[in-house]
DNA sequence: ACCTATTGATAATA
DNA sequence: TTATTATCAATAGGT
């Protein structure tokens, strides 16, 4: 909304970002409140800009609260698998003991994040990047794998379609052909009289208007390379 | 927007506010989406409708991860209040919530590691990659930031010990001058017997072998620039 | 921060 | 739920 449509990309422009970043976050506040009183629904909404800096909203300000039920609810998902009764005699040492597991956790993931370093010496910071730099090229090589196969399945897609759509053409062809002959043949039987009927609509779509058919089916491709939020082709230029 | 203002207000008609709330969240998922994207930010979203029915949106669908930086992000702030003494009727929960947790970031860890990536998306795969690319790029800002840190002082060590060499160099030779002229004197006293005594193998460094002692000096600083994991300063490159 | 031309979201309706 | 459309709301690009 405003002077001219709007790409779903990042905006390159620092200031731009900014700006629309202040504006949007509002909005989305905003909004996120709106649904939240007209619809009695509990609403939860935290944003970290750019630079890091925190935004949060929730209904009736208890934030606690509703991602407590959050995570109960998406825990409860996962929860199937373990029943664990085992270790009811020494509970308060095996949580202090998980307790310490989560923070070791979490302290590496921050370091695997790139964040929290100023903790660590020369020599740890060298081996982080070296396990950073190992674990990118794995990456990289499972993407690429997955790109390719993504890509073989569109090709194979398209070939399929292609073909379906030969079908399609040909058969229309073979209608509008004898279509005309039943005009022809109804011409001779009312020799003179002049009363040309219409073509029927729904069979008007032959020689030239084929160009506007592949167009057709070339978008539904795209949309079948575009699903939910923007995940365009770019991708493969990375 | 719509026909008509509408109010702030909660909703009465059930119908209404569940068509409004089904259309809205929609909305304000693609709104949360758009900042993401627009804007480089990180969103996290929670929406429980008035039924009880849970919605999220998290930017790059690491809800969990965002989740975690807000805790800790507000962690500091409320640190002073809760000692965490109500949770001892509940523990069965808290310690499955834990252990839950305790294997979500094992499996992040896995992932940041460049394993077991065969159970992720492509769009999840590139997620990653995204992140340790932002990750490593902070790392080696932080790992060029002690290594010239780690250069200076070292400079400053080279310039304190080239002085004190200066100084025991002279210190050596006014020693030398001395013997010498004790010799002159021994000599004098006992002239004619030609018993010259050699020099002191230990005071033998003046002149000409002061190249060779800096030659020693430098492989020493090289040593201290070149610790483990093969780090010379190409990676000042980078 | 404020101003509008425009696009986007959506309430009412079917 | 989905589709349409009249309207209002959000906001991009300027000032």
């Amino acid at each position: 909304m405003g002077r001219g449509r709007v790409q779903l990309k990042r905006i390159e422009n620092k200031i731009n970002r900014q700006v629309t970043f202040s504006k949007r976050r509002t909005g989305l506040l905003k909004k996120a409140h709106e649904i939240s009183v007209l619809c009695d629904a509990q609403v939860a909404l935290v944003v970290f800009s750019n630079k890091g800096k925190l935004c949060e909203y929730a209904t009736d300000s208890c934030m606690d609260q509703i991602l407590d039920r959050y995570e109960r609810y998406s825990y409860a998902e996962r929860q199937l698998v373990e029943p664990d009764i085992e270790s009811q005699c020494n509970w308060t040492f095996e949580y202090s003991r998980l307790k310490a597991k989560v923070e070791l956790l979490q302290r590496n993931q921050r370091h695997y994040l790139g964040e929290d370093l100023d903790s660590l010496t020369l020599k740890e910071i060298q081996s982080l990047e070296h396990q950073l730099e190992t674990a990118l090229k794995q990456i990289r090589l499972r993407k690429n794998q997955l790109m390719h196969e993504s890509i073989s399945e569109l090709q194979r897609k398209e070939r399929a379609m292609q073909e379906q759509n030969n079908l399609l053409a040909k058969k229309i062809k073979e209608k509008e052909k004898a279509a005309a002959e039943e005009v022809h043949n109804w011409e001779q039987q009312n020799n003179g009289l002049n009363l040309l009927p219409q073509p029927l609509p729904c069979l008007n779509m032959g020689g030239t208007q084929q160009d506007e058919f592949l167009q057709v089916r070339r978008n539904q491709l795209d949309l079948t390379l575009e699903p939910l939020y923007s995940c365009n082709l770019g991708c493969f230029a990375a």
